[in-house]
DNA sequence: CCTCCTTTGAACTATCTAGTTCATACCTTA
DNA sequence: TAAGGTATGAACTAGATAGTTCAAAGGAGG
């Protein structure tokens, strides 16, 4: 089926521009670039045209990189994930009782999630996609988890000292904030336009983020016995 | 470019077994089949002649009735949150003490969730889309929401007789108690996959049921100070 | 400085997909 | 029962899109 396209255009022995040689620097372009285009549109949703139109690169270094569209989300993914994990071992709650040290915890897990939405928004489509994709990133497999550990360790000083409860464990706490966390952030359009409070909104985020503080705090120091007798 | 295209295949007079004429009956399976595609793959994902193919009638009366893909995702849309309109309409927490009223809201919320996770997944959807299409629908502008309705007279009653704190307003409640719900469908599988609990599994339903309800009421019932004095 | 491997560029193509067109059967109503 | 509107079917098409191919420039090693 080989039509014509006999001579491809550039005549030979014009110079070309050529960029800078970097195979890192093109990588981590690339990689930059599609995050933000998978995570404005969604997998199907994002064109590899339009992610390679918006390097300094072009389409075929995709494909030449990551082997095609689905190796290259896949590597979005897999970044994405290792940036949260390298913020949460930032994670200092020291010096804190434990009752005030999962509230600060709750607090500054909630500061991550309104400060990386586009994080948010690609664990979003991940889950629209069943997690078909993370599935199958095995440098995410069973990798301890910073924030679960270090929840782990409150709730241990918090039983021992009486303060905290016993019959809630780490994946509850950590469900419980990142439920809220993501929220903020995954569902606010919905959200906003249907009880008219833009959760986008900075105004509101000392008061979204003290909320989320005061029910951790009330609920895992809440004694056993919910009625009082 | 008008080919040929002489002659459009049936042999005249054939009789053709036409299906029984049902404007309603056509429209309603079109947007049924539509959520169930809408909500699996996504607005991008889906494609119209997978919705037509799954259906006993053709692609011709999706352009036909809902003029496009478009307005085939926006009848799918106001359907769904028509059909959660109307489950909170039936709502039924009297004969409750307020807090134990507010914990039984929110053990319902979990339980219309938990059953109807195609609503949740275009949910996401359309707040992938950041909210383009839902604010379109004219039908769900300013339409009052039952379930905010009923949260405002629990709290009302239970700031009149001392049992709930006055500083956690409707919207608070229901973005809070809708976080957990929503989280526990929309965010299963990444949630599940690196946290090595599936939300899916049945048998985790009552404590995960329980725990929203335990949140709930510790928290609103919590007095505004915070630490003893 | 010649050769070969790595990296990059630009055009090309098969396929998929939303949307359209033409044709025709059914049904209501006058 | 004739006519015109309504409902339905099947094939078609223009455009978009992921993936491929041809080609060549840069650099390293001999």
């Amino acid at each position: 089926m080989t039509t014509g396209k006999t001579t491809t255009s550039r005549p030979s022995g014009s110079s070309r521009p050529e960029r800078q040689r970097d195979p890192e620097r093109t990588k981590a372009e690339l990689l930059q670039i599609a995050t933000e285009v998978f995570a404005q549109d969604g997998y199907s949703g994002a064109r590899v045209d339009e992610i390679a139109e918006r390097t300094s690169t072009t389409k075929r270094m995709i494909y030449y990189y990551f082997g095609g569209k689905e190796g290259l989300y896949l590597a979005v993914l897999e970044n994405a994930y290792q940036g949260i994990r390298a913020a949460e071992q930032g994670l200092d709650v020291t010096g804190l009782e434990p009752v005030a040290a999962i509230r600060r915890l709750a607090e500054l897990t909630y500061d991550y999630h309104v400060e990386h939405p586009e994080f948010i928004r690609l664990v979003s489509i991940e889950n629209i996609h069943r997690g078909e994709f993370i599935r199958r990133i095995d440098a995410l497999r069973s990798i301890a988890n910073p924030a679960a550990a270090l929840i782990d360790n409150i709730l241990s000083r918090g039983r021992d000292d009486g303060s905290i409860r016993h019959d809630v464990d780490r994946i509850d706490v950590h469900m419980m904030i990142s439920s809220y966390c993501v929220f903020q952030v995954a569902n606010q359009h919905t959200f906003g336009h249907l009880f008219g409070r833009d959760m986008g909104d900075e105004s509101m985020r000392p008061h979204h983020r003290a909320m989320i503080g005061d029910v951790i705090a009330a609920w895992v120091a809440t004694p056993l016995v919910t009625a009082p007798r």
